[in-house]
DNA sequence: CCAAAAGTGTTAGGAGTACACCCATGA
DNA sequence: TCATGGGTGTACTCCTAACACTTTTGG
């Protein structure tokens, strides 16, 4: 095994992906031969961590190695360190012989990281080797490898967590949007739909969420007043609980 | 060095001790010789995780080695494994070559651990090794090993978001305890002060804090009535949000 | 002129906040 | 009877929630 990687240390990424519809999350499939037979399930992207680079630095680098992609929100989850989280699922064990993985106890350290699909192009991320975009209310049906599904579960309770907490929308936007974009956001990632009208007086109340002077454009129905989003202002009044329970 | 740990994997503990007027901190003591003089500084308890356990394990039976302390609620804050953790302090290479520490690159995964200073006793805790008991405003003033400084600013930063959303401060609490025992907690670890009124009428509207028919007893003034925490009632009541914003 | 989403105000109920006095007990 | 913390109610303000129609644009 290459001698720069740690070899019992790995990074995961959850990636989701919001199309405005949608909320989905980026797998990777994966066809195992065990026993005779083909299994085929579904895990994160991941790899070992290498021995002169930061652990955020590592899911960066991994997850563009994997995904292409780049420039993007990430952050730790949390790590994961059963003992027996490799070797569960027999299958499991047959593929990490056939990459000719020599530990028998890797640590993860998954890391969520976020990805607006529409402004992004949903097509260019899946080009590269086997991933999907899957609808995040699937996922519990599928097989995930190891304890991906764990993982998973906690990546999805930190998202909707740090949305209520903390300014993330807005990395799931583009610098100028709508408040009906912003709507959206909160609307498919918790699940619910909200008022129009109440949410806009909350949101003219957030006084980092500043009105510009310029409309959308190439719509076919009336164009919306675009917001910024000022990170200064944010930041001059973050000691004030942020608290987004809408 | 001991075969059967992991030489680059290890856990950590900021256990906060509370004890009624402050929130505190279990801090080691430690001397280091470095360039021919003495250096003391702190760290939090903690050692490398062994092959054969869990990572909640050995954040456990490490915390029960070096302090005492057991079944204390304990739970992971994330992984810290900067390049130069280790490294940053020069009095730090020094420590690690006199324990005769072979890993230039040692991953941490901290926990935090709450325990009640009153219910259990603080001398007792003490007594083992040198460790103390540090008021939480003082830490940021000490020179603390490693990211040490660093893991207990998000240490603190985790405690306060989980008091706030999750029913923490019963675990500070014995299994009766009164109001005003409650209200203290909040008051303490936020360091606000509550009216005690308007404190008693959101908790009347919470239903898994359940009245009993039982009085403090011992106390030279009007004994308090006494409460529980139904945490039955809670998981019943779980799905609305909760929100401990006082 | 039609389709589609943008934009806008009012009211009623509930939650939060500020505030001061009497009560029960042990010494 | 005194010291100590326990226990209680009201009024005001602010936030939340429910709800429907007009406006602007491109096709």
């Amino acid at each position: 095994m290459d001698k720069q990687l740690i070899p019992n240390v790995s990074v995961d990424s959850v990636v989701f992906g919001f199309d405005s519809v949608h909320q989905n999350v980026l797998l990777i499939g994966r066809n195992t031969l065990y026993e005779g037979t083909w299994h085929h399930d579904w895990k994160f992207p991941g790899d070992l961590v290498r021995w002169d680079e930061d652990l955020d630095t590592a899911s960066k680098r991994i997850l563009k190695e994997l995904t292409g992609l780049q420039d993007i929100y990430m952050k730790q989850l949390k790590a994961f360190g059963s003992l027996d989280r490799l070797t569960r699922r027999p299958q499991d064990i047959s593929w990490l012989i056939s990459i000719d993985h020599p530990e028998k106890r890797v640590i993860t350290i998954p890391y969520y990281a976020l990805i607006n699909l529409s402004k992004n192009g949903k097509k260019n991320i899946e080009l590269s080797i086997n991933a999907r975009w899957i609808n995040v209310d699937d996922v519990s049906g599928l097989p995930l490898a190891f304890d991906h599904q764990e993982i998973f579960k906690f990546a999805l309770e930190t998202l909707r967590n740090e949305l209520r907490t903390k300014p993330l929308a807005f990395e799931l936007l583009p610098s100028k949007f709508s408040l009906s974009q912003l709507q959206k956001i909160y609307e498919v990632i918790f699940g619910i739909s909200l008022d129009k009208r109440n949410f806009r007086k909350k949101i003219s109340n957030l006084n980092y969420i500043v009105a510009l002077d310029e409309k959308e454009t190439g719509v076919l129905h009336r164009p919306a007043r675009l917001y910024m989003f000022s990170r200064e202002i944010y930041q001059k009044l973050k000691t004030e609980n942020f608290d987004f329970t809408i």
